[in-house]
DNA sequence: CCTGTAATCATGTAGACAGCATGTC
DNA sequence: CTACATGATTACAGG
C-alpha cells in the first residue's frame, strides 16, 4: 500500500519519504483496511520494530488534522522522550508529561499530541486536567502491560478512567504477541490486528557445544576461548555485526563486560575518548570498570550506571563502536537498541521467594525482537545457550516454538485497589459504593469474567480500610472523600503509605533527620535495599548509638524488612551529610544510578510528608520542608541559605561555605571579587546579578510590610 | 615460616512510576 | 523447593 494515497497531512508524508519510507508494511497496511483513518479502535498485536509507532503517528496526525488531540501513553520515562523526539518536527505541537521532566500542564494543553507515562496520566486525572476530556485518539503503547504485577491496574485503571470519560474517544493499543489477544480487543472492542510479519529475518536458534541449530538450518561457531558466550558474540563481531547478551544479574553483565573486553582487545580514538568520559565522572569502581571495558569496545548495562554512563554506552553502540553490551533486563524492555545478534543467555532469573524462575516467555520475545537492525543487517539473530544436549531441544519446545503467556488483569489486588478506589472518589469518578462497582465493571478485569463476587470482597475491604483511615466517609450509601483523602490522591502515594506516616508523626515529639528518613524507607513506596551479612554491624553500630532517634518502634524481632529501611536509611542520611557519591557506593555496594533512584524517591515521599505534616503534625512542617530541599540537592543543614540562588548546587555552595561564606549577607559582603576567585568569573557575576534581585525583592517585602503595619 | 594455588563453602541475586517548580559541574 | 557465579576460607604443596 502505497503512502501517498493515505488520508494523512502532506508534511508527513513528505517526511516519512526523505527517510525513505513510501510503501506500508503489510501489518500495517492491514490497520488502515481495518479502519484506523474511520475511528475504529485497534489493537495492533505485532512483533518490535514491525513499525507500530508509525502506524500509531499516522493516525494521530489524521486526528490532529480534523481538529481532535492525542494521547500516546508508554510505560517508561525514557521511552516518553524517546517517542517524544520521534514525533517532534514533523508540524505537530508534540508535549511529554511525566515525573522528572515536564512542560507545564496548562501549557501542555495546548499541544496537539501528549506522550507521557500511565501514571502520570493518573496523576493528571486526580488532578482534574481540563484538557484530558478534549482527547480524541488514545494510543496505548505496549498494552500488554496491563499484565503487570505492580504497574498493571494503574494502566488498565487509566484507561477504563478515559473511556468513561470521553466514551466517543478512538483507541489504538500497540501490544506485544500475546497469548489471548482477542480477549484485549473484545475489552477494547477495538479490531484486532495480528502478525509475525517483520521487516528483517529473525532467525531464531539454540547454541550447544560449536554450533547454532536453528529451525531449518545449522551454523557453525568457531570456537577460540572455553567460554560459549564468548564466542558467540566474537563470531559476531568478526562477521561485522553487533552483540547484545542478556544476562541475570548486575554482577554477571560485568564480568561478561570484561571477558568480553579481554575477547575483543579493540581499541581507537573514540572508544578512548569514552572511555575518558566515563572515568572523569566515576569514582566508583563500578564506573573504573565501565570505562575499562569501553575503552575495550565492550559494556555493561544495569540500573546502578549512573545517567551518563548509561548515556554513553548506549550512544557508543548505536554509533557502532561499542560491539556488545552484557545487559540486564533493563535493555529488554526500554530503548530500541537493536543489534544483529542477540545471546539470551540466562533464561532462570532469581525472584524473592521463589528462586530460580525461567523467564516468561513474552519476555523472551521481547529480547529476541532486538535482533536485527532494520536496512542495517541482512537478517537478525536470537540465541538460547543450551548447556546439555536435552536442553537444544527443551529450549526450543519452551522459548522458540511456545505460545505467548495470556495477559490477565492485575486490579483483584487489594493493595493497589487501594490507592484507585481512593482516587476514584477522591475525584468524583464514584460517589456511591454502587457506582464504585459500577466503574469496575468497565475494567479489563470484569471484562475477562472473574469472579464478580470476588471483586465485589475485595472492593468492600478496600473501602472498609478507607473508611477507617478517615480517607472517606460514608454517610448511608454516599461516599464523600476527606481532605486527608483527597491530600493522599493528589500527593499519588499509597493510602498505606499516607497511614504509616500520619500515624508516625501523629505522637512524634522532637524532629529527627533519620526520624524521618526512615519511616519513609519503611512504606511500601520506598524502594529499599537488599541487606547483606556485613551490613549488619553498620546497622548494629548505629542502633547502639542512636535506637532513640528513629520514630518507629524497634520490633523486638528485628525482622528483614525493618533491616532493609534501616539500611537504605542510613543510606539517604549520608547523603544529606554530603558524603561523597563514590563512597556511599562503596559503603552500601551500590551504583551511582541506585543512589540517584533511592534519592529521588525518597525526595517525592519527603514532599508528600511536608503536606501531610501540615494537615496533622504543623510543628514537623518547617523541619521536613528544609529536609525536602536537602534531599533534593544532597546537602548539609549549614548550606541551605546558598543553595536558593541559581546556579549554586551542592558543590559550589560547599566551597563558598568553606571560604567563611555562608549566607546572602556574607555573599554580598565579600563582594564580586573574591567570590570570582572561589568560582570563577562567569558563576560569581551569575550570582551577583540575582543579589540585586533579592535585594529589590527584600525591599519590596518591608515596604509591604511598613503599608501593613501604617494599617495595623 | 611464608606464598601460591586448588578445593570447598557461604553468599547473594532485575527493574523503576509518581509531586513540585525550575536549573548542576 | 528449584541455580549458579562470585568471593571468602581453608587445605595443602612447594619454596
Amino acid at each position: 500500500m502505497e503512502i501517498a494515497g493515505l488520508p494523512i497531512p502532506p508534511d508527513l508524508a513528505a517526511s516519512y519519504a526523505r527517510r525513505g519510507i513510501t510503501e506500508l508494511y503489510p501489518p500495517q497496511a492491514a490497520c488502515v483496511e481495518a479502519g484506523l483513518f474511520s475511528g475504529k479502535n485497534l489493537l495492533i498485536s505485532i512483533p518490535t520494530a514491525s513499525g507500530k509507532t508509525l502506524v500509531a503517528e499516522m493516525a494521530m496526525h489524521h486526528q490532529v488534522a480534523r481538529g481532535g488531540k492525542c494521547l500516546y501513553i508508554v510505560p517508561l520515562r525514557a521511552l516518553a522522550s524517546e517517542k517524544f523526539q520521534e514525533f517532534s518536527g514533523k508540524g505537530l505541537r508534540i508535549g511529554i508529561a511525566t515525573g522528572d521532566f515536564d512542560r507545564r500542564d496548562d501549557y501542555l494543553g495546548r499541544n496537539d499530541i501528549i506522550v507521557a507515562t500511565s501514571e502520570k496520566v493518573d496523576s493528571l486525572l486526580r488532578n482534574r486536567t481540563p484538557w484530558l476530556a478534549d482527547i480524541t485518539l488514545l494510543v496505548v503503547d505496549e498494552a500488554h502491560l496491563i499484565d503487570d504485577p505492580s504497574r498493571g491496574a494503574t494502566l488498565e485503571m487509566v484507561i477504563t478512567k478515559l473511556r468513561h470519560r470521553n466514551p466517543d474517544m478512538q483507541i489504538i493499543g500497540l501490544s506485544a504477541t500475546i497469548g489471548n489477544p482477542a480477549d484485549l480487543a473484545g475489552w477494547l472492542d477495538a479490531e484486532l490486528i495480528e502478525s509475525d510479519w517483520r521487516p528483517v529475518d529473525l532467525r531464531e536458534g539454540v547454541f550447544f557445544q560449536d554450533s547454532i541449530q536453528f529451525a531449518d538450518r545449522v551454523r557453525q561457531i568457531e570456537r577460540k576461548s572455553k567460554y560459549e558466550d564468548l564466542d558467540l558474540v566474537l563470531d559476531t563481531v568478526a562477521e561485522g555485526g553487533q552483540c547484545l547478551v542478556f544476562v541475570s544479574s548486575r554482577k554477571n553483565a560485568e564480568a561478561f563486560a570484561k571477558r568480553a573486553a579481554s575477547g575483543l582487545k579493540l581499541a581507537n580514538p573514540v572508544l578512548a575518548g569514552y572511555a575518558d568520559r566515563i572515568r572523569s565522572n566515576a569514582a566508583t569502581d563500578m564506573g573504573k570498570t565501565l570505562a575499562a571495558c569501553v575503552a575495550q569496545g565492550a559494556a555493561f548495562h544495569h540500573a546502578g550506571l549512573s545517567r551518563e554512563e548509561r548515556q554513553i554506552v548506549e550512544a557508543g553502540f548505536r554509533e557502532g563502536e561499542i560491539k556488545v553490551i552484557a545487559s540486564t533486563p533493563t535493555l529488554a524492555a526500554g530503548l530500541n537498541l537493536p543489534a544483529r545478534r542477540v545471546i539470551i543467555r540466562d533464561y532462570l532469573r532469581f525472584s524473592a521467594g521463589e528462586g530460580m524462575l525461567p523467564i516468561p516467555v513474552r519476555e523472551y520475545r521481547q529480547m529476541a525482537g532486538r535482533a536485527g537492525r532494520p536496512h542495517l543487517d541482512p537478517y537478525g539473530e536470537a540465541v538460547l545457550i543450551a548447556k546439555s544436549e536435552e536442553m537444544v531441544e527443551e529450549l526450543f519446545d519452551c522459548y522458540i516454538e511456545a505460545p505467548a503467556e495470556d495477559v490477565r488483569s492485575r486490579c483483584a489486588n487489594e493493595a493497589v485497589l487501594c490507592t484507585h478506589i481512593l482516587s476514584l472518589i477522591a475525584t468524583g469518578f464514584a460517589r456511591e459504593r454502587d457506582e464504585v462497582l459500577g466503574f469496575m465493571d468497565g475494567t479489563f478485569y470484569a471484562h475477562q469474567g472473574e469472579s464478580q463476587r470476588a471483586l465485589s470482597r475485595v472492593v468492600h475491604r478496600v473501602l472498609e480500610f478507607l473508611r477507617e483511615a478517615e480517607m472517606i466517609t460514608e454517610v448511608g450509601d454516599w461516599l464523600e472523600p476527606t481532605e486527608y483523602g483527597s491530600l493522599v490522591s493528589r500527593l499519588y502515594i499509597d493510602p498505606r503509605s499516607a497511614e504509616v506516616i500520619v500515624t508516625a508523626m501523629a505522637d512524634q515529639k522532637d524532629y529527627t533527620d533519620i526520624g524521618l528518613l526512615h519511616l519513609l524507607c519503611s512504606t511500601p513506596d520506598m524502594p529499599t535495599l537488599f541487606v547483606r551479612r556485613d551490613d549488619m554491624y553498620l546497622l548494629d553500630r548505629f542502633l547502639a548509638d542512636h535506637r532513640d532517634d528513629l520514630w518507629m518502634e524497634i520490633p523486638w524481632d528485628a525482622d528483614e524488612e525493618f533491616d532493609r529501611s534501616l539500611k537504605t536509611a542510613l543510606l539517604l542520611a549520608d547523603w544529606v551529610n554530603e558524603i561523597g557519591e563514590d563512597e556511599i557506593c562503596r559503603r552500601y555496594n551500590v551504583g551511582p544510578g541506585d543512589v540517584y533512584g533511592m534519592v529521588e524517591s525518597v525526595a517525592w515521599l519527603v514532599h508528600a510528608s511536608r503536606h501531610l505534616a501540615g494537615l496533622f503534625a504543623p510543628h514537623l512542617v518547617r523541619p521536613i520542608e528544609e529536609m525536602e530541599l536537602r534531599t533534593k540537592h544532597g546537602i548539609k543543614k549549614e548550606l541551605l541559605p546558598l543553595i536558593r540562588l541559581r546556579g549554586i548546587g551542592r558543590v559550589r555552595a560547599r566551597r563558598l561555605f568553606d571560604n567563611g561564606i555562608d549566607s546572602i549577607e556574607a555573599l554580598r559582603a565579600a563582594g564580586q571579587e573574591k567570590v570570582s576567585r572561589i568560582l570563577g568569573q562567569g558563576i560569581a557575576a551569575q550570582v551577583f546579578e540575582q543579589l540585586d534581585g533579592v535585594r529589590e525583592e527584600i525591599q519590596e517585602i518591608s515596604e509591604e510590610q511598613s503599608t501593613l503595619s501604617r494599617f495595623g
